[in-house]
DNA sequence: GATAATCCTGAACTTTCGTTCAGTATCTTA
DNA sequence: TAAGATACTGAACGAAAGTTCAGGATTATC
């Protein structure tokens, strides 16, 4: 790899980090990009070499921290035993990741702002379903293994959702372990409020 | 009353109403003035005649809201006789009053905004604690009566606003009746989770 | 080493949005 | 009914933010 190649990856990679920490800390539209020059030292015009434009770049990171999260999980996966386990996981990964599962607060604005493109409508909603599949998959399978009771899992998947996306606000001002702690004290919660038996085995700290 | 003083009024209403709900809906940046223009039919000089700046605006239905909400919450409190159900009347109040606790995504990226005034900053920290400890006596009147297992009060009261403040953000784009649905599901699981029993009440339909 | 390609800068342009204000219409008061 | 108060309009202003661009710096290619 070229040293201008390899200049150009890194740039692009430290104004996408930075991108994404502010958007997940202000959100889209309280993130300027003059924020950002700030918090690299790059040029606005620097940016805009690397990026279409603002709508560009949080759709690119968009992409990226879906799929890294995705590679991420199933790396992991497989090592939980239990879909209880599986959740803990699910948390902890959440409060490692940005405190965020892709598409939360900035995500959510962006998807209620008017001025969206079609391209970005239809990947934003491919993600939503994406993410609710996610958690039905997880419910589905505690209630396959008799760990939850059976129920509406359409329904529980939408009340883990709004949890974690709740869980991400409240969180975005508390330190990492603060984080961690209301992720799994919420995640127990869930976990004896779908129960199929009253005792539910606790996380392995 | 005047007719002059009554018009005022109706003014101030509308513009108050249409505002509420276009920042509840789309966040307080993502809401500008021509769209509450837009909204109530009124000019842009007219809101600035009734109200002294967005901000002001905001401001104003913070405490308005915050206000009624209380008031409608002590009226029906005592009909509730377990904790249980107070939760149940918690959340179709929150469903019946624009999906939302005061305080939501709106107050949220206000917060976090860095314009704001010490004056704003204040009222919302106060709004937050006051919040919090609405959900704490919640759940410790839930323990002290043995519906609820003793345990992290705090902890369960962030947990409990991190899930109203979920289901508000998801629930945004549903109908009342689909978010009623979600919200006495969610309450259901929360019950569940924090029960001392295995069995918990339903609610009353 | 010269030329081209790439990376980057920062000032300037454009649009958006909060805010103001001179002026008009409507109502109250005396 | 005349004068003043109140409610309202919409054009204009200024600040902020997204975007562009001419040009400079650095690196690759020959």
């Amino acid at each position: 790899m070229n040293k201008k190649q390899l200049q150009s990856e890194q740039t692009r990679k430290r104004i996408g980090d930075a991108a994404r920490h502010l958007f997940v800390q202000k959100g889209y539209k309280a993130t300027s990009i003059e924020d950002i020059t700030a918090a690299t030292g790059s040029s606005k015009g620097n940016i805009y070499y690397h990026f279409k434009s603002k709508e560009g770049l949080f759709l690119y990171l968009l992409d990226e921290w879906d799929r890294d999260w995705i590679a991420k999980w199933q790396e992991k996966e497989h090592r939980y035993a239990s879909a209880a386990e599986k959740m803990y996981g699910f948390a902890e990964q959440m409060v490692n990741e940005d405190l965020n599962h892709p598409l939360t607060k900035a995500a959510d604005e962006f998807f209620v702002g008017d001025d969206k493109t079609c391209e970005v409508e239809d990947r934003l909603a491919e993600m939503v379903a994406n993410h609710l599949a996610f958690n039905r998959a997880l419910i589905q399978e505690g209630i396959d293994s008799g760990e939850f009771r059976s129920g509406d899992t359409a329904g529980l998947a939408l009340v883990l959702e709004a949890l974690v996306v709740g869980l991400s606000q409240i969180s975005r001002r508390s330190s990492t372990e603060q984080a961690l702690t209301t992720y799994r004290l919420a995640i127990e919660v869930f976990l004896h409020g779908v129960a199929e038996t009253a005792a539910v085995s606790e996380p392995e700290r």
